[in-house]
RNA sequence: GGGCAUUUCAUCUAAUGGAUAGGAUACCAGGCCUCUAACCUGGCUAGUGGCGGUUCGAAUCCGCUAAUGCCCGCCA
């Protein structure tokens, strides 16, 4: 018996593997009197040790009063006697494992025809069926372009959907725009008194050119005195739509986020809606939130009527854990006393509305059309008087089930604010299902990225892209002389794109990422071009197998596994085989890290295979080259569905 | 002061409580008459910050400790 949790109907070979394995072992368990713990798998360290290894009988010797060994013994007995499905011996060694040894020919046929039968449907999962996500990623602020910390979240929100796209949920992803901060205040004082100082070159895009003017402003009123009112002055004059600076602010952030977006579109990165934090507040949203809030619960949701918060409305963590009745207050304030939001009060607001709980406040209408061809919309709030939008009124955004923020580690407080807020509404389900995912900072050997200080100048998202495109053009200039320079420069973007976000995506999310350019720009070993010219190298086999006249194998023919047995050939099935259980488990943990891990296993496993098994060489018995093939071509499968599908990095045809 | 993380070969990193802690880079020696050498083979050097504890078994869980980072704003 496997645990109880219900699993969705997979029939991919390797579920069917852990199943009879499961299956077996706890019936043996039973047999011999054992309570059943969950039964658990791992890959042996060495391949003599067999293809699966099952620890569990080591945990039961003191139920049992058994030693384990004798334990793993005892049911390898009743194995034998009944046999394992898929299975084609049962071994007991070290201090009591049960290892099992794939019966390969039957294993490699099934996944070949799984497989090829799937094609470019292979991972793709039930779990999310029926569900409903929303990722809101990148959110950078629109006075600067992109740099590398953000293009962290941009990559690791974008991988998140796309995983959760093949785990079978529909998808939203959503991009938070915040447009009448602070730092647009400083980034128009910037602009009036220092625009002639700041250079702008004709190819510097907007963003950059912001990002600039904006360290100028910045250098005028942080911690300078009279600063302070400056910047307040301005963001009064921002609120009103009759002020030049209204009119200005709209502009700069409309160009400034385009130019973010541009960034994000050069690495396959898209999203469906842009929220305007402005639009939480006009829509009344807010306002509704925080009522809700005090009347379902006055004693953890309520208005400070005594000491330095006095008429402030804050929401009491200390209901949430004993750690925060340690912090300096145990609260947040959601309104400040002159009934001004903070940040995190439109934080939960928002959360709300994604969880659908605010339907109606927004309606939406187009921004721009992106270049994967699907349009981008924004939210719109009708604001009294003025043109009307063009409204998109059957477009339903938020109305999750599930919600994903993939937002930095600095904002763990808040976000489990946000998430602590749900339950304070009563939504035990959206708090249950409010996931913030955090990463680490991204910075150089002895500095952070700082948008006031400008630290990002040369480490900005397209800089880094720019200089990993040039390296590649360089390595294919010299390696395919004769291509006709337009194929280089684009396989060179497909390469440089490739690195800098396989390279950012590849860590785990709770570590730091330290620039160093030699180790960024390593094009050898644990790298997307690794991966890319591995599978480069299959679709060239099939390329020259044309040429020469080989028929190819219809995709879908049948493997007859004898002819392809190898130890490469099972290593490199054995990987291809797990694409749809990683998904699940993936869905659910969010390690995206491991997506570009299994890339690199993938094509690790394919180049030992490679060397190993030669196809096009004339001493290659047919039967062998034309299974050899079919491995190529599940191969080829794979790595688009890892590469492509999953983490939005294409494949070229040449390198 | 409190909270949350991080600490693994020279360097960057991996490891659902399980077998000999895996890989990459760098370095050395090989491998292109033969499917693309951004690859492969072999070698090299080696590592779980420190002290305890739990466990049949700990890089992993717990406690203490050290270093580093982030958070604990009516900022965003």
């Amino acid at each position: 018996m496997s645990t109880g949790t219900p699993t969705p109907a997979l029939h991919d070979p390797m579920t069917s593997v852990h199943e009879a394995i499961e299956e077996a072992v706890g019936s043996a368990l039973e047999a011999i009197g054992a309570e059943t713990p969950e039964i658990t798998f791992e890959i042996p360290p060495d391949p003599k040790f067999g293809d699966l290894a099952c620890p569990v009988c080591m945990g039961l010797a003191r139920a049992l009063k058994k030693n384990p060994r004798q334990i793993a013994a005892d049911v390898k007995a009743r194995l034998d006697a009944t046999g394992v499905d898929w299975v084609a011996r049962v071994e007991v060694a070290g201090g009591g494992y049960l290892n099992f040894t794939l019966d390969w020919p039957r294993f490699m046929a099934a996944v070949h025809d799984h497989v090829s039968r799937e094609g470019d449907g292979y991972g793709f999962v039930g779990v999310g069926k029926g569900k409903k996500v929303v990722v809101e990623h990148t959110s950078a602020n629109p006075n600067k372009p992109i740099h590398l910390g953000t293009a962290r979240c941009a990559v690791l929100g974008d991988v998140t959907g796309r995983l959760l796209k093949m785990a079978g949920y529909d998808v939203e992803v959503e991009n938070y725009v915040d447009d009448l901060g602070r730092q647009i205040a400083v980034l128009l004082h910037g602009y009036e008194h220092h625009k002639a100082e700041v250079e702008r070159n004709p190819g510097d895009k907007a963003d950059y050119y912001f990002g600039l003017v904006y360290m100028k402003g910045s250098e005028d009123v942080e911690d300078k005195p009279g600063g302070e009112e400056i910047v307040r002055d301005i963001l009064h004059k921002m609120e009103d739509p009759s002020t030049p600076e209204n009119k200005l602010a709209k502009e700069v952030v409309d160009q400034a986020l385009k130019g973010q977006l541009e960034t994000t579109w050069r690495m396959n990165i898209f999203y469906d809606v842009l929220i305007w934090e402005r639009h939480i507040i006009t829509s009344g949203l807010f306002a509704q939130a925080i009522e809700t809030m005090m009347a379902r619960s006055p004693e953890t949701c309520y208005k400070v009527d005594a000491g330095d918060d006095k008429d402030c409305i804050v929401l009491d963590m200390s209901a949430f854990g004993e750690k925060y009745a340690q912090d300096k207050k145990p609260y947040k304030i959601l309104v400040r006393s002159n009934g001004v939001s903070t940040y995190t009060g439109k934080d939960i607001a928002f959360q709300l509305w994604k969880f659908g709980e605010a339907a109606g406040y927004f309606s939406y209408e187009r921004f721009i059309m992106q270049p994967n061809g699907k349009l981008l919309y924004s939210t719109v709030v009708d604001e009294g008087k003025g043109k009307k939008a063009k409204k998109a009124p059957k477009l339903s955004f938020g109305n999750a089930d599930r919600v994903i923020n993939v937002i930095g580690n600095e904002q763990k407080f808040p976000q489990e604010v946000v998430k602590s807020a749900m339950k304070v509404l009563g939504f035990d389900d959206h708090y249950e299902n409010s996931q913030h995912l955090s990463f680490k900072e991204v910075g150089l050997p002895d500095q952070k990225f700082s948008g006031r200080k400008g630290t990002w100048v040369g480490f900005h998202a397209d800089a880094a892209i720019d200089k990993a495109t040039e390296k590649a053009l360089a390595i294919i200039k010299e390696q395919n002389p004769t291509m006709p320079p337009s194929e280089q420069e684009a396989i060179a973007a497909t390469i440089g794109v490739g690195a800098i976000k396989f390279y950012l995506a590849k860590f785990d999310m709770e570590k730091e990422i330290t620039i160093i350019w030699d180790d960024l720009l390593n094009f050898e070993g644990d790298a997307c071009p690794y991966v890319q010219y591995s599978c480069v190298r299959a679709q060239s086999i099939l390329n020259k197998a044309k040429e020469a006249g080989v028929a190819l194998p219809d995709a879908s023919s049948a493997l007859l596994a004898r002819d392809v047995d190898s130890p490469e050939a099972r290593a490199l099935y054995f990987s291809l085989a797990h694409l749809p259980r990683k998904v699940v488990a993936w869905a659910a943990s969010l390690e995206i890290n491991q997506i570009p891990l299994y890339a690199l296993e993938v094509a690790d496993k394919f180049n030992k295979f490679y060397h190993e098994c030669p196809i096009l060489r004339s001493d290659v018995p047919e039967p062998v080259q034309r299974a050899r093939i079919l491995l190529v071509q599940d191969t080829i499968t794979v790595f688009k569905q890892i590469l492509r599908q999953l983490m939005g990095i294409d494949i070229p045809l040449r390198m």
